[in-house]
DNA sequence: CAGATCAAGTTGGCCAGCCAACTTTGCTGA
DNA sequence: TCAGCAAAGTTGGCTGGCCAACTTGATCTG
């Protein structure tokens, strides 16, 4: 992100937070929204301060208004900033917030926070999906499905059981990896299979007699579940996933406002 | 959403579903955004159907191409439709979410379930902030909260027990409630406190005594905790809660996709 | 027949401008 | 002193237009 400017007064605040942000994305909102984000989170603006007006951003950063809009619209989805007609935008909090591919796979999920992920395949079958399945995946009856177990590690302590099952043509990627890979979704990226969108679905189960061996818990043990479904740029199913998490390891944090909201409460009729 | 046109062939799919979608909102692109997802969610397109061009939803509905995708850009973050470069939308699934004010609200959530929904309130004390309060709630050293706790049902059947810390300016108007009235955010709305933001950590916990007393559960037993801190337009704090929920009772779903994504997964650092 | 090429269709992105709705501030006048 | 009002500042919303990037399907070519 290149600009420079005044840089009097406090008005001027987040002028010189070009360090980490310079090639956050193709697009140009993109760039100011990483620039802006990178200020707001080193506290540019303050605890609860004012932004720019649109306007000033927009001669800031040599870009239009509407340009800017769309920069400040992704700081408004991820909850960083509000948002209301007649006042300037107000900084909400600090937060981090990559999100996205954090949450999908366990692996980045682990290195952003500094520890050792690790995985073992428990075991990989292939079988005819079943109608649930059929279901999650859009699937035609009588088609095949991979099903995958795996123990999934932080600096070596068990942590997470994950189930997961794939359409057959991701799941014949899956079944040529070496079992101890440790990233599938990054392998399967290389492979062309991309993940764009998931549904999450989160709440409390108690452990099988298989969660309970080989997460070192006792059965009945409550344990943290996420359910996930993912979808290529397409829409097509490409993941249907079950986690079971020690409690005390993880917990999921979500944002939303009246102006963007995806988050919803169900009630528990489904299994 | 007034709008009529051909109805011709299985492109114009969506054309006569005006009738839940009339005056979804003031501005235009929510009521093109209502009367789509309208049509998503009764597959008038298809499970996996294709939408119309942006160009074709522009004339059908007389606005001009910003505005539909303006709409577009709302389904899209809730996770109804793709969306890429190069080829029409896809539709990705047929979910409900209004979302927001049922997460936030017990009583709505439950009401739109066509559960009734009750809470008893067990206590209401006034004291000095400790340190964690006052970082939630943004509040100077020697403010005072109120503190509440009740215990919520679904049909008289005890669910959760929801605490609640409120700064001084809210926690008067909810001390002046009347102890058996159903929904605190709806009367604080009428005295004109707005919920507009809201942050929530979700996690397992293990029932207190109090907890054990009031549910009817063992002590020790698990129960999915949601921690909400929730802001008004100005972004001021109005509210930090903390629910446990019985198992079994409740799940809480979201989407994210690359395009926009608010949610993360912690670390157990704090509690 | 398979592969490469091309053209049309579609969404992403950016710009410039206009007005409405709302908030805040400061001034005016009782 | 205080209430009311006016003006300036700011975001929300909408339009129309333009080009680039990408996908898809048809066509051409070896």
């Amino acid at each position: 992100m290149a600009r420079a400017l005044s840089t009097t007064g406090a008005q001027d605040a987040g002028a010189e937070h070009s360090a980490a942000a310079q090639d956050a994305g193709g697009a140009l909102y993109r760039q100011v929204a990483a620039d802006l984000r990178e200020a707001i989170t080193t506290g540019a603006y303050g605890e609860a301060g004012r932004l720019p007006a649109e306007g000033a951003l927009a001669e800031r950063y040599g870009v239009s208004r509407g340009t800017v809009r769309q920069a400040l619209a992704v700081l408004r989805a991820d909850g960083l900033v509000t948002s209301r007609r007649g006042t300037r935008r107000v900084v909400l909090g600090n937060a981090r917030v990559q999100s996205f591919s954090e949450l999908l796979s366990f692996t980045h999920w682990a290195r952003s926070m500094g520890e050792e992920p690790g995985g073992r395949l428990e075991s990989l079958i292939r079988r005819p999906a079943d109608a649930a399945e059929r279901e999650q995946l859009r699937l035609e009856p009588g088609a095949e499905v991979y099903v995958t177990l795996r123990l999934r590690t932080l600096s070596d302590v068990p942590v997470m059981v994950e189930r997961t099952v794939y359409p057959a043509h991701v799941g014949q990627l899956v079944a040529q990896l070496p079992p101890d890979v440790v990233s599938h979704t990054e392998q399967l990226r290389e492979h062309g299979i991309l993940f764009t969108d998931a549904d999450h679905t989160i709440d409390v189960v108690t452990a099988n007699a298989e969660d309970a061996k080989l997460l070192g818990c006792r059965r009945g043990a409550p344990l943290l579940r996420e359910r996930r479904r993912t979808t290529d740029p397409t829409g097509r199913p490409v993941e249907w996933s079950q986690d079971r998490y020690l409690p005390g390891t993880v917990a999921f944090s979500v944002h939303n406002s009246l102006a963007t909201s995806a988050l919803s409460r169900h009630a528990r009729a489904d299994d």
